[in-house]
DNA sequence: AAATTGACTAAAAATATAATATGGTCATTC
DNA sequence: GAATGACCATATTATATTTTTAGTCAATTT
């Protein structure tokens, strides 16, 4: 290792400039210039932008999926670790910057990158709940089912009871939000009385 | 009544044009055209380009909201109704032009008033759910619970497993999907075995 | 000699400018 | 008095010009 590790330093700086600018808006350039770098060193370590982009992007993904991990207990019952999990999930993804520029910039102005970026993270999403979904199917304590059906119509679920009902009504409070989707879940949304 | 109805002559015209080119790419001019009309005479029956578009996509509505209901048997048990009214929905809206045509200017430019208008066309679908619910309730044919609440879960539970999921799967066949939609509805996702 | 650099280039993006098209009006026509 | 289309101000689009940017590589530093 150098004295300074350069790659190191080359990726702290992406990570900032990503999250503060979004893909697009950030340059090369500018990356050398917050890791204190020749911009020609920026192409002894990785092959071009977008491959510098995986790279920080794979690491939020990655801190993504540890936090969701984290809200899974064996001894809990499937409900609550689906809640907890998809809770962390969509709370995460709105404070991460990242995460945030990336939606914005998708939405203004739709860059390519941005799309294929949020993509992954649904993905990611849509394979860790598949899994949780099969182990408790494995354990018995769910149905069995079309687990990638599942996982997908879960997550459609919870995003639409969160972020989508937001955008033309007032917010649930958590406690009505968990309600609703404890109900949905585990008993469907109209079950005969 | 005039010799030849110039103000129908004028919805006639601007239906089709606003379902072959859109909001933005339909000329007032265009419409007088095909109209076989004076420019000006538009305007002694419409205040201008939005309320004329108004007007045409008002009675788009109208024959959707009439298709949903024609689905509804009173005799017939809840999920059925809202199946057969949901797919109703979706398959017109992929049929109907007009529509077609604002949601794909909707994704390609952005157009304002397209998306008020598609978002007029949620609006109304989800009026239409919510009031059969409601009803269905009232009728003890389904647990109490908040109406609108479920009529918005429904429709966007309904929305992911058709639209949203064909966008990066294999489209489910008509049979796999009222099965899907009936357990989830009835049971839930993943009720306990 | 291996790592680092920044001036350089081709291509893309942004900006400025000119040309065209459009919604809406209203004096004239039918 | 209903209908019209030439007309106008504004918005949109097309074009020319400038600026920015990703990526390279010969020169420099370690």
């Amino acid at each position: 290792m150098a004295v300074v590790d350069r790659r190191e330093q080359v990726l702290h700086a992406a990570a900032q400039s990503f999250s503060l600018f979004g893909y697009k808006a950030t340059t090369m350039d500018q990356v050398a210039k917050i890791a204190n770098v020749g911009k020609g060193t920026i192409y002894t370590f990785f092959e071009n932008k977008e491959e510098l982009f995986d790279e920080i992007l794979l690491g939020a993904i990655r801190e993504l999926r540890h936090r969701a991990e984290a809200e899974i207990h064996a001894e809990r019952p499937f409900f609550e670790n689906v809640y907890h999990a998809l809770d962390t999930i969509v709370e995460f993804r709105e404070e991460h910057e990242l995460f945030l520029k990336l939606s914005q910039e998708l939405r203004d102005i739709g860059t390519p990158q941005a799309k294929a970026a949020l993509f992954k993270v649904e993905s990611v999403v849509l394979q860790f709940l598949e899994r949780l979904i099969r182990e408790s199917m494995d354990k018995g304590a769910i149905r069995e089912g079309n687990a990638e059906v599942i996982a997908f119509g879960i997550l459609k679920l919870f995003i639409a009871m969160t972020v989508e009902w937001e955008m033309h009504h007032p917010p649930m409070s958590k406690k009505e939000l968990k309600e609703h989707v404890f109900t949905f879940l585990t008993q469907g949304f109209t079950a005969a009385p």
